[in-house]
DNA sequence: AATGCGGGGAC
DNA sequence: GTCCCAGCATT
């Protein structure tokens, strides 16, 4: 944590430097021009995960409708969410006509003035908590939102992994130190948020018009592009897998997998993977002993499909059961053995196959 | 610690 | 198509 060391004059004057350049570049917004916890509150649950842009409209529209929380807290719910249609996130309007109701009734009217009172609140969370404390309270509490875990990583050259819980502990406690050297709470949050609305973007930051330029770690070292650092979520693979079932009499055959993949060491049936979804028997590649084996003895049964969801893979299944009459000779090709249903029973297998005994076989 | 929850805009 | 947006609740 090198900006503890050596930090020590960018962190005495961030503060001071955004809430000078946002006195000049502030965007002039509705909720700017009040301290109405009402509308505040308001203003933020609306504008979570969502752009100024996007949410404005509805701002103007829900105050016009709802000029105070006891007439949100008198309102129909599906009026409310009627005016909430088209910005998502649902549960934002039914937790908004939850705690007006809440506070005009419970609290006779008292807005929670406190961010740990603010806390309590359905639908509030740290960082609304922490907006309306200090925009409507003057509390000196940070807001740490995306902007400003973008703005920190990229000033103090932060490289932990955002989307981890050590690394929010490590954002919070920097913004905690940084907003003592605020002359104004509110303004100073305002100022961080609108810088990395419109200064310190996602894409392309305005780096070389910066008043943090000199000092900011990630333009210093050239690395303004690649902080924040956030974990991509892994994409969801799909793979297609093909089961034949062999039945013999009352026996089925199985087989352990052994590979480095999923479901190691669980038991599972004839398996043909391919790249590409399959719904015929005769469309998978197999080896010539098993496709000797299923023309010599087959009679395959119509084929029945599962999906089944992993944490990063989604696996299309279908099965072929293949009955293989009385008298047929049992020999198995290599890796599969026969088990009885009581030993199937028995055998670890995954949920997929579980599933498909069931339906299958009652 | 992961996941679900929406819709829109920028690229 | 991907990423991200003034996040929160639930499990």
């Amino acid at each position: 944590m090198n900006w503890q060391s050596d930090g020590n004059v960018i962190e005495t004057n961030f503060a001071p430097t955004l809430e000078r350049w946002y006195e000049r570049h502030k965007r002039d917004l509705p909720w700017r021009h009040t301290r109405d916890p009402y509308s505040i509150w308001l203003s933020e649950i609306i504008l979570q995960q969502t752009r100024v842009a996007q949410g404005k409209p509805y701002y103007e529209r829900f105050l016009a409708a709802y000029p105070t929380i006891t007439d949100m807290a008198r309102a129909d719910e599906r009026e409310l969410l009627r005016l909430w249609q088209g910005l998502g996130y649902y549960s934002r309007a039914r937790n908004l006509h939850q705690t007006a109701r809440y506070i005009t009734d419970e609290l006779v009217g008292k807005f929670p003035d406190t961010f740990q009172n603010l806390l309590k609140m359905k639908g509030i969370g740290v960082y609304t908590a922490a907006a309306i404390a200090s925009f409507a309270f003057g509390e000196r509490v940070p807001v740490v939102d995306g902007n400003v875990y973008r703005v920190l990583a990229r000033v103090f050259g932060v490289s932990e992994d955002i989307t981890t819980t050590a690394a929010k502990k490590t954002f919070s406690w920097l913004a905690m130190r940084l907003i003592q050297r605020a002359d104004d709470p509110a303004t100073y949050n305002q100022a961080i948020m609108e810088f990395g609305a419109i200064q310190c973007t996602p894409v392309a930051p305005d780096c070389l018009l910066c008043p943090l330029q000199q000092e900011c770690v990630a333009f210093q070292t050239g690395r303004q592009h690649l902080l924040p650092v956030k974990a991509k979520k892994a994409p969801v693979r799909e793979r297609y897998f093909h089961y034949l079932i062999f039945q013999h009499g009352s026996k089925l055959a199985m087989r352990e997998r052994t590979d480095r993949d999923i479901w190691q060491n669980l038991h599972e049936f004839y398996l043909v993977e391919t790249d590409e979804p399959k719904k015929q028997l005769r469309e998978l590649p197999l080896p010539d002993s098993i496709q000797e084996f299923v023309q010599r003895h087959g009679q395959a049964t119509p084929p029945t499909e599962a999906v089944q969801l992993l944490s990063h893979q989604r696996i299309r299944a279908v099965f072929f059961r293949i009955e293989l009459p009385d008298d047929a000779n049992g020999r198995l090709p290599m890796g599969l053995a026969w088990y009885t249903m009581a030993e199937v029973e028995q055998l670890p297998k995954p949920l997929l196959v579980t599933n498909y005994l069931e339906k299958t076989f009652g």
